[in-house]
RNA sequence: GAACUCGUAGCUCAGCUGGUAGAGCACAACACUUUUAAUGUUGGGGCCCUGGGUUCGAGUCCCAGCGGGUUCACCA
């Protein structure tokens, strides 16, 4: 194990011992009495404030040290920012013994180490507030060298970690070294705040289902499996939660929301990871208009929350959440972006159309796959302003009703932002025959091939057959809309812990 | 799962057609009681990802593996 340290390493374990020699704890326990954070401080202090910073406590990481012999200039980051703490030997020792300053502050306090101080708030010759120490505790050591990341007065960053493994892998050491991505992530907690007051102040009621199911339902994807030794029977990592929040409409809540944290076993890439978070709700006595309206609101007021604007920049473009969003049919949306007429298509025309787009295709797929697949590779990307794509084949949307006037289509909207779908929606299927058939029908894609085709789900039918009133329903990722909000181009970067290859143990080697 | 690409000090990176392993920061020692990413002087630190091969000789060339990234496939 030793062997494995590095000369940094050592160096640190030695100090640690020598503080203890000292009589010196390196982790105490009592409660340290902060009274302010390094931010407040400098956005506060002024010449006419300066009574209120006379007696200050304050603690942090160290960040830099630079040694002028007596005295000390050490950084120190808080979870606000940054501070400069002035320490000066006979301020910090003022008795007879210099051990705290000769020994402790010149030997052995470390980048990385947390401390605390007390003091008072002065200006130095440079023009820095800064923190004068009259008293100076060690909080924590740090045994780990962090990565030296430097930056100037211009903001210029110096060997900055790019290593997107360091980043992803140790995000605690991300966080420490580059604490400007906490903005994506307190952005992230703001959107979800923000959806949460507007769901609840309009009525909603949030919700908790099973996160373990019999049936994986609400979705086509492939499930992770696992086993419940008690009762001897395998169980699924939920991939939706659509059915769940049904069958409460069914027992009489009105709205229902739920953040469902879904898991689905397969590829991961910058825009994919094994969990994720999709928002999904449930209205009823509603239809897809009104959804379509209450969902321009909602990203209207996630946009002005994070922004103060409507007007996103996302990558190059800019993006209005202005409502009202543009709407259009999917086969008007196919025949704009590849000339085809695919509405009155049967699946053989349509298997041809894919021919000639040159779209990979095989007999499995149904006329539902096919039609999205063309829209998918050939039209979806263009929709970079919000746009409403309504009115999809009954084929690819096995839980959604039928629609009011044009048959063969049922009343489903997909909400495309930047050229990705953001929200799936419809007007949900409530008659339990016709569900009942949708179902079976699934199972016909399953047994042609179809790995992602729904299982029929005998309580949920049974649910719905004790009737569940019209209503309206919508799922949102939350982690594509982090990235479109945020700018982030990764979804590993509005997670804090993205999926990853177990490391390699040393020893293993 | 496939193709491409990368792996050298704690961090950022050099290292030529193969010839004793390099820099800056970080670290250690000394000096300095208001410094500004980086004060000066001196010093220490490497299984060059792992395992094979070619060669008198491999950080460098070849093969395989492990890990990362990008693109693609599957999908939200």
């Amino acid at each position: 194990m030793s062997a494995q340290l590095s000369e940094q390493e050592i160096i640190r374990r030695n100090k640690l011992e020598k503080l203890e020699a000292l009589g010196i704890n390196p982790y105490p326990a009592p409660l340290y009495p902060v009274t302010h954070y390094s931010t407040d401080i400098k956005n506060a202090f002024t010449e006419e404030t300066k009574e209120q910073f006379a007696d200050v406590c304050i603690a942090g990481r160290i960040m830099s040290i630079n040694d002028k012999g007596k005295v000390f200039f050490i950084k120190i980051q808080d979870s606000k920012g940054i501070i400069q703490l002035y320490v000066r030997k006979d301020d910090v020792c003022p008795g007879e013994n210099k051990t705290l300053f000769d020994e402790v502050i010149k030997h052995l306090i470390d980048l990385g180490d947390i401390i605390g101080v007390t003091g008072f708030v002065f200006v130095t010759r440079t023009g820095e507030i800064s923190v004068h120490a009259k008293s100076f505790t060690l909080l924590s050591k740090s045994l780990k060298p962090l990565p030296v990341v430097k930056r100037d007065d211009e903001g210029n960053v110096y060997d900055e970690v790019t290593d997107p493994e360091f980043r992803y892998r140790q995000r605690y050491a991300h966080l420490i070294v580059q604490p400007e991505i906490k903005n994506t992530f307190v952005k992230r907690t703001k959107l979800i705040n923000t959806i949460r007051h507007f769901l609840n102040e309009r009525g909603a009621f949030e919700v908790e289902t099973p996160v373990l199911q019999p049936i994986p339902g609400g979705a086509a994807a492939r499930p992770f499996v696992t086993h419940h030794n008690a009762l001897d029977i395998p169980l699924y990592m939920r991939i939706a939660n659509e059915l769940y929040l049904k069958r409460l409409i069914v027992g009489g809540f009105d709205w229902v929301y739920e953040f469902s944290r879904d898991f689905r076993n397969e590829g991961m890439d910058r825009t994919h990871n094994p969990e994720f978070t999709i928002l999904e709700w449930y209205t009823a006595y509603k239809d897809y208009f009104w959804m379509m309206e209450t969902t321009e609101q909602l990203f209207e007021q996630i946009a002005l929350a994070l922004h103060g604007t409507t007007e996103v920049k996302v990558g190059d473009n800019i993006i209005s959440f202005k409502a009202p969003f543009k709407r259009i049919s999917i086969y008007d949306a196919i025949k704009e972006y590849t000339g085809f007429d695919v509405s009155e298509m049967n699946e053989e025309q349509l298997y041809e159309v894919c021919k000639q787009l040159h779209l990979e295709v095989d007999k499995s797929m149904g006329k539902g796959k096919l039609v999205d697949t063309i829209f998918g590779e050939k039209a979806e990307g263009n929709f970079i302003q919000p746009t409403f794509i309504i009115d999809y084949p009954v084929e690819m949307s096995p839980l959604t009703k039928k629609h009011r006037s044009k048959p063969g289509l049922v009343e489903r909207f997909e909400l495309m932002v930047n050229g990705k779908e953001l929200a799936n929606a419809y007007t949900e299927l409530n008659d339990p025959v016709d569900q009942r058939e949708r179902f079976e029908e699934q199972s016909r894609l399953m047994e042609r091939g179809d790995d992602e085709a729904m299982y029929i789900d005998e309580d949920f039918l049974r649910a719905l057959e004790y009737g569940m009133p019209p209503t309206s329903g919508i799922g949102i990722g939350i982690d594509r809309l982090c990235m479109l909000m945020t700018n982030q181009p990764s979804i590993q970067d509005v997670l804090f812990f993205p999926q990853m290859r177990p490391e390699r143990k040393p020893d293993e080697a």
